[in-house]
DNA sequence: CATGCAAATGTTATAATGTTGCAAACTCTG
DNA sequence: CAGAGTTTGCAACATTATAACATTTGCATG
């Protein structure tokens, strides 16, 4: 058995959240893009959980640290955030959660536990390839890829559910 | 080659629609489950299109032909038709699609052309092993799968958008 | 047939999610 | 600094989905 994936187990996420900070200032900068005060907060926040955000969400915590935020405000920086691969809105939740696979080349496959709400995003080549394969056979050019799987992490499934 | 899938190309969709109905019947007969006239009619309403339909195209055909509905009365019908398997929620879409296996136990996998919105329903066993091989490497537990692609269809990527 | 229960529907209101449009402020560049 | 392009503030609005409660319907049973 190899170890638990990093959402399952304690760690020190503020670790985990400043590391994807300096990774999206960094490419950011390659591409000349902006993270302005309000993407970067945006980001952290969306960080901060394991579990997906939904833009309101996030919103209410920008108004509770008196941030003057409005829809707009939010839904433009997670447009900002999703356009350089830094987030990806999870559609199964209506919700948003950070990437960790920022800047390599993906196709996202997210489980998300209906017990915990945690989700993980895995990368993985071989699912990636058969959707491919399944798509090319009905010549159909594939552009992007939704695959959400919902059902219950390691931690759920013994019944201890855990935050 | 094979030749193209059926919503690709012309075809007798008023036999689609017929066949879809009767199975459902068929299908609700056996679990003693009430197809009523107005879920008989929103599955109707859903099949005469390829397209996904959203909650409120339904609500305002229906309305348009005198059914006294209001959101709950669409909402409610569709719940009871995904539970029986007849139709798909796009979650990609907010839109819902007549399921082309009901019946058969299947993971659908689901192609959506963005420029004509026609969407083909697959049902690829390898995809299904793939994504659930995956899943287990995490000791994650799958119940149900999400998985939704979007690209161009084989006629819209010569150019040609068809209705 | 009368009664009673459960499932289904009607009805109104409201919640949750997401967008448009325009003006003001900011940032970069020459 | 002037001008262009980008970002933000702000108000209104659009779309999608649900809650709560009254009413009706279908069906089994006495
Ligand atoms: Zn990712
Ligand atoms: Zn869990
Ligand atoms: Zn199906
Ligand atoms: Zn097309």
């Amino acid at each position: 058995m190899s170890a638990r994936a990093l959402p399952y187990r304690p760690h020190n996420h503020d670790a985990c959240v400043s590391q994807a900070l300096a990774d999206a200032r960094s490419i950011c900068r390659k591409q000349n893009a902006r993270l302005t005060p309000t993407r970067e907060r945006v980001l952290e926040l969306i960080w901060q959980s394991h579990k997906p955000l939904g833009a309101y969400d996030v919103l209410a915590k920008l108004t509770a640290e008196g941030h003057n935020a409005a829809p707009p405000t939010v839904y433009r920086a997670l447009d900002f955030l999703q356009q350089y691969g830094l987030v990806h809105r999870i559609a199964s939740l209506n919700a948003f959660t950070g990437c960790a696979h920022a800047g390599e080349q993906h196709t996202g496959m997210f489980l998300i536990c209906r017990a915990c709400g945690n989700v993980l995003e895995l990368m993985d080549p071989s699912v990636a390839r058969a959707i491919e394969t399944a798509a090319n056979a009905e010549t159909f050019r594939t552009e992007t890829i939704t695959l959400e799987v919902a059902g219950l992490c390691p931690g759920c499934q013994a019944g201890q559910h855990h935050e």
